[in-house]
DNA sequence: CAAAATTATATTGCGTCCAATTAGATTTTG
DNA sequence: CAAAATCTAATTGGACGCAATATAATTTTG
């Protein structure tokens, strides 16, 4: 029982497994907040967040779509969307006009200003780029890679 | 100016660069929320939140840290750690005590009931692993191209 | 058709996050 | 040594992010 080969949860012998630095989590963790570090001072001059920009972002693919349709590209709810929308609205950014057809849905539709905005995106775009120091064939990969990752977490049995 | 070769911004030929699906950006915030939504029913158990087990992950490698020193573990400062840390004193994990030496330091130690929680954190360490679905080698070599991109992030002039 | 179930959005509350400010302690420097 | 600069936490305010709830509209079903 507490012989030479045991390896007890409190007593791991090579490494901690629960370190940090050797943490999954912890590493996509960072890399989020340090890609937010990196867009805020190139949004802050649209006046817009990066929840905001990935808003746009989809409006930008197709436009007119409902704040479910949003949460579902972007994996939020409307908890999250709704106030979002509103200071989209205000900032001049897109429309929020209620569904004739159907009263329950909210139609958002990117304003001239908002679909103006899709030029200086790539300037943006190109930033980020430069910003990661990853060629295309790496981005690709990683990205790829973390592709298969969200589909697994997301396919768990417990959600 | 505009014959055939002319790539503008707003009329890419090879797929819309801006596809939400396409960045890299995206991939990572998707991620951290994958990781968050399946670790929550894991951490509920314990009434913690994501940031604070891994508050409890950094002072379980190193106990009576400082708030900065948590801070530059986890790469937060003290808006999100000061009431985060409240939080943690009054669940019952750690206790919150000034410097006697230096007393603009507040140092950070864990209780028993803190110390106890490690034993826990193995179970959920090889749950999220299975949830992962990666090899050890897979999520290896993600953590290391992620931790290159956080450097590489971290690096920029800009910041 | 009317009651029940479902759907879409909004709201509330709590917990991050970060920027900016404040307050107190310590160190530096003239 | 005393003023200035620096350092450490805490606080405040604005914006996510999500769970839970509320509300109104639509669809289903008996």
């Amino acid at each position: 029982m507490t012989n030479d080969n045991d390896m007890r949860k409190d007593d791991l012998k090579d490494g901690d497994a629960l370190a940090l630095g050797q943490q999954l989590c912890f590493a996509v963790y960072s890399v989020a907040h340090a890609f937010n570090r990196t867009y805020k001072p190139l949004l802050d001059k649209f006046g817009l967040t990066y929840p905001q920009y990935l808003v746009l972002l989809a409006l930008w693919q197709k436009d007119k779509m409902t704040v479910k349709g949003i949460g579902e590209e972007l994996g939020l709810d409307s908890g999250t969307l709704s106030p979002l929308l509103k200071r989209l609205e205000t900032a001049g950014f897109v429309s929020r006009v209620r569904d004739k057809s159907d009263e329950r849905q909210v139609i958002i539709t990117l304003t001239p200003k908002g679909v103006a905005l899709k030029t200086d995106a790539f300037g943006i775009l190109m930033e980020i780029g430069k910003a990661t120091r990853c060629s295309m064939e790496e981005a690709a990969a990683l990205r790829s890679a973390l592709h298969d990752l969200n589909r697994n977490l997301d396919e768990n049995p417990q959600i």
